[in-house]
DNA sequence: CGTGCTGTTGAGGACGATCAATGACGGTGG
DNA sequence: CCACCGTCATTGATCGTCCTCAACAGCACG
């Protein structure tokens, strides 16, 4: 199916296309991504990971598959992936969740643009019986490499083992920091995952302050029920902090956001790119 | 006593000798444990983990410092660890913490014979802002490898990569799991932190139902008050599923305590040694 | 122009936090 | 050996954050 790019995206029924995670870069780009801007993501994350060589980069990306055109509600690593893969998120934004026995669903982590989004897959042998799911929020664009060849890159280039391995160190950090999140109170907690979407966003080259999601995944996110999230976001509003359309929330202070989540961004170890986040200091 | 402390371990103030991570083996190692013996979870981990070559795991348990007799309320890695090195748990209990803004402290995970205890601060470079804390709750033994030594072995031995990475990815199955069991009522979710410690330290061949820890470290790592830990404590005994003296939770009826937390170890990836845990169905 | 999803509003209730005090145990020093 | 002290466990009372239920409004899509 779509592999070959550029017209697929716009073949997809783009119905979320103003919130795919566009970098930002009005340029040429009206005729649909190259692969070469497509797979930007891919050199910054493992840039940003420590392979600082270009041809071991060159190598890993020869090897990749490129699939656009996923939209809002697909589920990218469904069953139909069983093959397994090494996948990387290129464009747009997802969100890896479990559904537990209740009904309710747990939201661990949104993805973005140069997320890992199955490293759960590529190192557990049977990993699909965790149930973990990945959705995507808006029209996504995905880049897999199959177990076989991450294999190999991996024993060849130990660069590329610790960089996946460093990927999995800063997913501890974020569901840890989650984790202790989920003792604070509503306001501070619905904050605080803004803060670190902004700057998951920012440390990939996003700066709008726009994430599109909903107040239902917040909720999921956060383990607040939606009504409370709903007023939790109306006295956000209230405050100036950030305006909301359906299924889209665009924080016009991010100082204020920060200040009210008391967010300290050093946890993501993503340090090159988030020197407009300060950093506060040690308490 | 419990694995008969060795001749250090002795010398220890022995605050807490009982509640020591005793493997249950009252075999004949009476004079205190041999190097062989206290390297023992080293081989047991690594082979969890994948490494079966054995003249491999020669090569790096060559390369281990061990140090015996750290007690209840000690720092491991503490500062004067700043030389970076790779340390795992060999015996005893510990836990990993971060002390909040307003003087909580959330404990992320325990530590039981085998863990590694800073992969963080072996791979991220300056984990030190982290502030991420380790304590014995027990007295502990521990495993070091310097830095330049473990980079070597891994860069030699892939497995080892692997391993590590492995490591790293069930603990972030372990934090997720910790972070939607805060959503379950209060009763469930101490269960479930019980079991499962219970089973990790099944996994290592600890059995018996005997956690060393308090109900303030309980609550610290549920997220409950230390008051409310102690009543669900109460009704626990009520129940007949546990029993409690200071600082030491023992496990009475593992059945029920499990049927309570609704609990699945197969998100611990410890597969072959968890046959006595049921897996639930699927649900 | 319905149908469905998302967002919004109101009322009532529950789970668990907080505050305050006491009991029990173990370790320490006189 | 006993008195002291600190930590851990326990109990009662009150309060608040957040959940649940229920209904409705708006927008997008077919």
């Amino acid at each position: 199916m779509p592999e070959t790019a550029g017209a697929v995206v716009a073949q997809g029924r783009r119905t979320c296309d103003r919130y795919s995670g566009c970098e930002g870069k009005p340029g040429p780009a009206m005729k649909g991504p190259s692969a070469a801007d497509a797979l930007r993501p891919v050199a910054r994350t493992f840039r940003m990971l420590g392979v600082s060589d270009v041809g071991e980069l060159a190598e890993f990306v020869k090897l990749v598959r490129i699939e656009h055109g996923i939209v809002r509600g697909d589920m990218l690593l469904s069953s139909a992936h069983t093959g397994k893969h090494l996948t990387m998120l290129l464009g747009g934004l997802a969100c890896t969740f479990r559904r537990q026995e209740d009904g309710t669903r747990q939201i661990y982590t949104f993805r973005h643009p140069g997320d890992f989004i199955d490293l759960h897959r590529y190192v557990f042998p049977q990993a699909d019986e965790q149930h973990l799911e990945v959705e995507a929020l808006a029209t996504c664009s995905i880049a897999t490499i199959d177990n076989q060849s991450a294999d190999q890159i991996v024993e060849h280039h130990p660069a590329f083992g610790r960089a996946l391995w460093l990927a999995a160190m800063i997913e501890v950090n974020i569901a840890r920091t989650r984790l202790a999140a989920m003792r604070w109170p509503a306001m501070r907690r619905v904050a605080h995952l803004l803060c670190e979407q902004l700057a998951r966003r920012l440390s990939y080259g996003i700066d709008n302050g726009v994430i599109p999601i909903s107040q239902i995944e917040v909720a999921d996110a956060t383990g607040l029920s939606t009504v409370h999230t709903n007023r939790v976001f109306q006295d956000l509003r209230k405050l100036g902090v950030l305006a909301m359309k359906r299924q889209t929330v665009e924080v016009v202070n991010k100082q204020r956001l920060q200040e009210l989540a008391e967010f300290d961004a050093r946890y993501l170890s993503a340090d090159e790119h988030l020197s407009r986040w300060s950093v506060r200091p040690v308490l």
